[in-house]
Parts: C-alpha cells; sequence; structure tokens
DNA sequence: TGATTTACCGACCGATCGGGCGGTTAATGG
DNA sequence: CCATTAACCGCCCGATCGGTCGGTAAATCA
C-alpha cells in the first residue's frame, strides 16, 4: 500500500497525486483507504523515513568503524549507493521533500545531519592525508552525493547489479574521470 | 514577474503554488496576473525555456568548438556549472519537472537530448584516450552531471564565485578526490 | 480633446481536493 | 452460534484551485 503511494507519488509528483489516484491503483475506495492510513502526510512521513533510516545506518557504520577515514569514506558511498539501488522510490520521495509542513521540515534536519556527518569524514580524510586538501570539505561532501543522489533519476534494477554501480561510483569519486 | 512566481515554484513546489500566492507576492490581483500571462503553464514553460537555452548553448559550443575532445567535456561541465549558477532558480524549476503535461514532457526530451550529446562527447574522449574507458559512457555522463546538477540544491551566490566552483567541479571530475 | 488601448479589479464558476460519517459485509474468536 | 472486530463502501462537506467575465481607472495617441 506504501509502495503503491510512493510509486504515484514519485511518477505525477506528491501534491499532483490525489488521495483517490493512491486507492484507485489499489482497487479499493478513498474511505477504504482511510480506514488503513491515518492520512496523505502519514504515507509520506513513513516513506522518507525508510529512506531516512538506511543512509544513517550506512553513515553509523561508516561513522563506527575502524580504519582509516579515507577508506570509511569510500565505503560509505559505496553502502549509500547500494541503499538508493535497494530503496529507490523511498529515497526518491526523500530527495523531492521541499519542507512545506513540519513533517517534511523533520526530514530535511535529518538530510543536513547526514551532510554534517559526510563532511566531518572528508575533514578526517583530509587531515590523514588521503583526500586532496584543495578543496572545502563541504562542497566535496554536496558534489560527493550529488553524483550518489543523481541516481533516482537513472538507476533502474535492470541497468546493472547495484554492487557494481557502487564501485564505479566509488572509483570515479577517488580517481577521476581521466585515464591514467 | 516570471522571476517571481519562479521564486515561489521553487520553495513551495509548482503544484502546491496558486495563481493567488503568485499575484500577491507581486503585489496584484489574480486577474490582473492573467492579463499578463496566458496560464500557470506559460510560466513554467517560460522558465524551463530559458534553462534549457543556456543548457544548449554550453552544448553547442562544446560540439562546434576544436580540439581534443576531453578538453571540450571539460569546458562544458565548467560552462553548465556558469550556466546553473548564472539561471539558478531556472533550472532548478527545469530540473524538478516530472512530465506530467505536454509542455513539461517537452522539457524532458530536451534534456534527454541534452544527454545524449554529453555521453557522445565521454565517447570521443574516451576514443582518443583522455578518458578512462572501463566505464560505461552513459552512465559517467550521468554521474557528471549528477554532480553538476547539485548546485541547485546548495549553490548560494555567497558561497564562492562562480568561476572558483565550475573549476572545482571540473577539477574533480577529472582527478578525483583523492590525495596525489 | 476625444477615442482607443492597456492595466487593473471584484465577483464568480466548475472541478477537484483531503477528509469524515453512517452503514454494510466478511472474518474471527469464545 | 453469536458477538465483536476489521475491511470495506457510497455519499457528502468545506476549502481551494485555475481560470473567466464585466466593468473601471489610467495611460497613450490621433
Amino acid at each position: 500500500m506504501l509502495a503503491a503511494a510512493v510509486r504515484l507519488f514519485n511518477t505525477r509528483g506528491y501534491d499532483a497525486t490525489s488521495m483517490f489516484d493512491v486507492a484507485e491503483s489499489l482497487g479499493i475506495t478513498k474511505s477504504t483507504l482511510y480506514h488503513h492510513v491515518s492520512g496523505k502526510e502519514q504515507l509520506l512521513t513513513m516513506a522518507v523515513d525508510r529512506a531516512l533510516d538506511g543512509l544513517f545506518e550506512a553513515a553509523e557504520a561508516a561513522v563506527r568503524d575502524e580504519g582509516a577515514a579515507t577508506v570509511r569514506l569510500k565505503d560509505l558511498i559505496r553502502r549509500s549507493v547500494l541503499v538508493l539501488a535497494d530503496r529507490l522510490e523511498f529515497v526518491t520521495l526523500l530527495l523531492r521533500v521541499r519542507g512545506n509542513t513540519a513533517a517534511e521540515q523533520h526530514a530535511l534536519a535529518r538530510r543536513r545531519e547526514f551532510d554534517r556527518i559526510v563532511t566531518d569524514l572528508v575533514k578526517q580524510a583530509q587531515a590523514e592525508g588521503g583526500v586532496r586538501a584543495d578543496v572545502d570539505p563541504a562542497t566535496a561532501a554536496r558534489l560527493l552525493f550529488g553524483m550518489v543522489n543523481s541516481l533516482i533519476e537513472w538507476y533502474r534494477p535492470d541497468r546493472g547489479a547495484p554492487e557494481s554501480i557502487a564501485g564505479t561510483v566509488a572509483d570515479l569519486a577517488f580517481d577521476g574521470l581521466r585515464h591514467r
């Protein structure tokens, strides 16, 4: 039910999708839908939480693990790609939230917290000499996850195994496009 | 007037923004607004066209210029970042279009055409040995512009000169994050 | 100056939205 | 077997939406 709603939210947009649309796609009436969920916003909240929980699991592992920050940063990129691929539709919805309601602003706050963790990790990796120090850590973190998050725009399960894509992204992020 | 509408579309979302909101932000009534524009969709069309025109100028320059494809690809990245920074709000709106109406689908088609140009350029750069050949050109193009397009999420005019950001992005894309 | 055009407004319309209410059928458990 | 509960539905509501219409004030031009 949540999956059906999220799919519609992503294709038509959250505001452009009516609760009637959601109910219809499930073969039930709007009344029945409201018997199971408390409202439209609850569907959104459940979806973005599922996305954020996945991302924070990856982030906490990157913070918790031992070893060089540079390695943990690369692992975080890989793990994030896997989460994106696995929970593609939930993350897609998350990344489109604009912060109009209290629930959406809560999601934005959690996203900023995630960004902070990545930025810190970049800073540590720079300090230990694994990452070039001539770029602002916050900018690097944003560009890095700009690349990762772009998966929601083009990744399809039939377009290669998630592990393969994750490797490509992490590799490109660290070694760049240039031929060596 | 277009600028005011686009600003609202970006902060509240296109569907969540009413024509009353747009009129109010201009200090006029909805009727007056309709005296100047034919409808809500026209505002969207004008905005995304301004974004697409800028991007295609950059793409056509990259195709037209002489010299190595590798250099032209890097130039295209730089130029695209400059367009993003210059027309930030228009591009922001463009990148959020979902394709619900005919006008939006036309915008999506132009975006795909842009992607095709980038992919071709990556392919050429690989053929001449300037770009590593172990990544799928389409994937590389998408990740590259995932990074570039992420600017709409975080770039603010006071956050460094556009030329500086453009250099950082192009540099990171080609040489990666790793310390050398 | 008089006529025409341009900018502007208030009031209104049909459609659609999120959500609620009262009641009915189907499953479940003692 | 009967009572309780869960799943389901038709119908309705107030609010809001994009857009229209008839008319007025201000600017423009002959």
